[in-house]
DNA sequence: ACTGAAACTTCTGACGT
DNA sequence: ACGTCAGAAGTTTCAGT
């Protein structure tokens, strides 16, 4: 890490603000640090280039526009080579349904975060897509129940 | 539902480039849906209203801002009961650490999602806050170790 | 390194179709 | 419901401290 690529209170009180609400101007940004306009911007266009921010998204909601159903998929992949491994990733990056794949310590292998419409498009994701694929031996279904919380923001 | 939340293919177009990229302009938006600028701009604050959009947020880069450790906690409730599952849900609120909590059907009671700088945070997270509460009663810890997909984007 | 002002881009609301 | 246009707002660059 070099020097430059170092971030100080200014930095993390904008990133802070800013995985809160990623549309606040630099005039508001500028109110809330106690700094000018001009060097939140130039702050700002440091932290994206250097790859602090990684990208903006606009959250929509899952519900309203129809995906009802939030799935915990855990997976056994069928051998533990590096070649099934990314075999089973390929698959992994070509699915939107899955918005999450992890890797985990203990007894499985992947645990997968899916959303679907609806009961029929869950099981035929999971006996239709997932399971037929060569590089999945086992799959274990858990529907969520009721989200508590979900949020991307790093505790900063 | 009433008749004016209904959504149409423009304004899926704008969730999807928006949910891409949240800080397309007006401009931007107009010229890939077709549509004129201040369209766009009328079509997105409906959506925004009516919360098809549920905020914009910037999106951080984990492992740079120092949170190199992502965990899947699987936890057990001490008791069932509604008193209980409400104490539950006012623990993780305060959190900040806990990105997801999920309750699931299965075994397990809650599945967590929990960013860390590292073990020894981990550690005191889990022995020190989760474990203590009375609520809880048992909880078993995975390590994540790859993240082969990450997005809260919608298959739209 | 930061500020302030000027040049430029983007947004938005009134109006016409 | 949509597009055009002009006034308002926000962004960014640059000279100055």
């Amino acid at each position: 890490m070099t020097d430059d690529e170092r971030i100080d209170q200014f930095d993390r009180k904008i990133l802070s603000l800013l995985q809160a609400d990623g549309r606040l101007t630099n005039n508001d940004l500028s109110e809330r640090v106690n700094l000018s306009p001009s060097q939140c911007s130039r702050r700002r266009q440091r932290l994206e280039e250097e790859g602090f921010i990684r990208g903006y998204r606009a959250v929509l909601d899952r519900d309203r526009l129809g995906f009802s159903l939030v799935n915990v998929i855990s997976v056994t992949l069928a051998t533990h080579n590096r070649d099934n491994a990314r075999n089973f990733a390929e698959l992994l990056s070509r699915l939107p349904e899955v918005q999450e794949a992890h890797a985990l310590t203990g007894e499985m292998d992947y645990i997968l975060k899916v959303v679907t419409p609806d009961l029929k498009s869950l099981s035929d994701f999971v006996n239709g897509v997932l399971l037929p694929h060569d590089s999945v031996q086992h799959v274990k279904t858990a529907i969520v129940l009721e989200t508590l919380k979900e949020t991307s923001a790093l505790p900063l």
